[in-house]
DNA sequence: CAGATAGTTTGTGTAACGCAAACCATTGAT
DNA sequence: ATCAATGGTTTGCGTTACACAAACTATCTG
């Protein structure tokens, strides 16, 4: 039985090589981030709120795929640093509004520049290009394709 | 002040993106791989070792970034379903070589075609090609370009 | 022989959740 | 006006995946 080929190859799948480096980067992140008092959870939302640029608590409990009652006990803790801004919805008064403040947008900018080494670091085998691909390609997969995280939402029953 | 223009963009980190999708994913993949009997991390382990194709419990432990004592664990549950095997180590019978066995690596690549709908549905702003883009280059992230995982490691006192 | 090293077990602590229950303010339908 | 549904909040409980420390065994190396 000399040399098989190589049959019935695995399908490709990123869930498992994502875990092990998004790992890697947690592992780091937490220690440069600690200093600006905050936590990887807190970066992934502020992240999503740049991007999302206002919504309800619940679209961003649909978009991060948390428990909504974690997402109030994220929020505080960015609100009660200033970083976003709880405003009741002037349409529906029980919904608030979410957005990251000017302080919100400076800190996760500042936060981003510090974890230049940490990507170096975890990174190293992909040259600039790479990373920036990488990041596109992330980028796009968690830019809603779906529900989106708009108004109409709300009439949705099959979620 | 008329349309500022954007100035000091923040540079692209991959982190919170990462961390962001490898979440949604690893949400649905938990479903998917109960049947079979693994956790994420379980995967995540099992694609390291076939990458590595034998190594040492210490050369995992600093691969996979986790403290031994929890490697311990994770591997006895991988080798209670006979997912992998620990050899001693002719040259040095401290050491345990782990090994994925062949039922090991057919339950792999089960996992990994079961968990085609879950990448489907998250990457699904993404085309094959891109996903394909997206593995190589997290391949070539977690592939080592550092310490290398073999036997010289062992005389490295700079960790 | 002595001290270091690989692995193991046990035990303790913590962070990040999910989930359920009870509550308020508000809305929207009757 | 009334009443059920909705968005958000708080509290509290359970789980998982860790890190870290301590103590122990087997083995290696000087």
């Amino acid at each position: 039985m000399p040399e098989l080929p190589v049959v019935n190859q695995p399908p490709h799948r990123c869930g498992a090589l994502l875990d092990h480096v998004t790992r890697r980067i947690r592992l780091r992140s937490e220690s440069v981030l600690a200093p600006l008092g905050l936590r990887t959870r807190h970066l992934v939302a502020l992240t999503v709120l740049r991007d999302l640029r206002g919504c309800s608590q619940q679209d961003l409990a649909k978009t991060l795929e948390m428990d909504s009652t974690n997402v109030v006990g994220l929020l505080n803790d960015l609100e009660s640093a200033n970083l976003i801004e709880r405003r009741r919805s002037p349409e529906d008064r029980r919904r608030h509004i979410v957005e990251l403040t000017d302080v919100g947008a400076k800190q996760l900018a500042k936060a981003e520049f510090a974890l230049a080494a940490v990507e170096d670091e975890v990174l190293g085998a992909l040259d600039k290009d790479q990373r920036e691909t990488l990041y596109t390609l992330l980028y796009q997969a968690t830019s809603r394709t779906e529900p989106a995280g708009c108004v109409d939402a709300a009439h949705l029953e099959e979620c």
